[in-house]
DNA sequence: AGCAGTACCTGGTTGC
DNA sequence: TGCAACCAGGTACTGC
């Protein structure tokens, strides 16, 4: 399940191969992702040369001179550049063929989804996708601090847990990394995100920024299904404070962690150092 | 407008 | 052993 420090993760591994290279063409083995793949990617995509590999908020955008593929992991979602003659596995719904370079041979790059989560849209030049209109700051830019979600959360009632996962206040904040950021900031995830206090923000902002600034760090391989681009997996939950660990002790004080389902998601949380 | 709930999808795990 | 039920979870959508 990508978060944002799997996506920058994979953004890392592929750019590198990609940019500067030309498409030779597309291969699309199930065009029907969690939204049908639009014409424009297999008519408008060969030909072009990739100008740079960017990421906003989870979604990776693949720019050349006429618009930008816009691809999204969903949960079990994987991007490999593989030599052409890779076998075909039942996930790999798409390859992007790339031209040969002077060091490299012809590559392919694969998206590979086993649920279809993902998706793989077009966004022509100088437009920007639906997708991508309404989103908040990037969390690891100086446009996310606690100022800012203090200043949102006014009037607000539901859990600051859900109102830190609202793509509109900030982006990138998934379950998983949402319930650690609370756990090392203190606060109750259950409590109405209008209540908690500006210092208190201020923390959390704080934690988020370093916990996702950590998780990049170590490669974004904190999660479990995750496969970078170099095909390694990650090592499951094994750095996680609160994910996860319901019943087990508290790295804090002892107490045993708890779960509560919050927005249908399972949340993690210390009743004694979480308040 | 804000919020809760639902749908999408399928591999892996659990329980009988 | 086999099969059914359940779970995971990002995001758009629906309806209150």
């Amino acid at each position: 399940m990508p978060e944002l420090p799997e996506v920058e993760t994979t953004r890392r591994g592929i750019a590198p191969h990609l940019i500067g290279r030309h498409v030779t063409g597309v291969t699309l083995r199930r065009p029907d992702l969690r939204w049908p793949i639009p014409p424009e990617i297999t008519d408008l995509l060969p030909g072009q040369r990739i100008l740079d590999v960017e990421r906003r908020a989870k979604y990776l955008l693949l720019h050349t001179k006429v618009g930008s593929a816009l691809l999204h992991l969903g949960m079990t979602g994987v991007l490999r550049v593989l030599p052409p003659d890779a076998l075909v596995g039942k996930h790999d719904h798409v390859d992007i063929a790339l031209e040969a370079t002077r060091t490299e041979g012809p590559r392919i790059l694969r998206f590979t989804d086993a649920r279809r989560f993902g998706c793989l849209l077009w966004q022509p030049a100088g437009e920007t996708h639906d997708l991508l209109s309404a989103l908040g700051p990037e969390p690891l830019t100086d446009d996310f601090d606690g100022d800012l979600l203090w200043r949102l959360s006014r009037g607000r009632s539901a859990a600051v847990k859900l109102f830190l996962m609202d793509n509109a206040i900030v982006v990138g904040v998934g379950n998983i990394y949402a319930s650690e950021a609370l756990f090392a900031a203190g606060i109750d995830p259950r409590k109405p995100a209008g209540t908690v206090s500006r210092v208190r923000y201020a923390r959390l902002a704080a934690e988020v920024k370093r916990i996702l600034a950590w998780a990049i760090e170590r490669g974004g391989t904190t999660l479990r299904d995750f496969i970078n681009p170099d095909g390694a997996p990650g090592y499951f939950f094994r750095e996680l404070q609160a994910y996860g660990r319901e019943g087990e002790p508290c790295l804090t004080c002892g107490t045993p962690i708890r779960q509560v389902v919050l927005g249908q998601r399972s949340t993690f949380w210390c009743p004694r150092c979480q308040r």
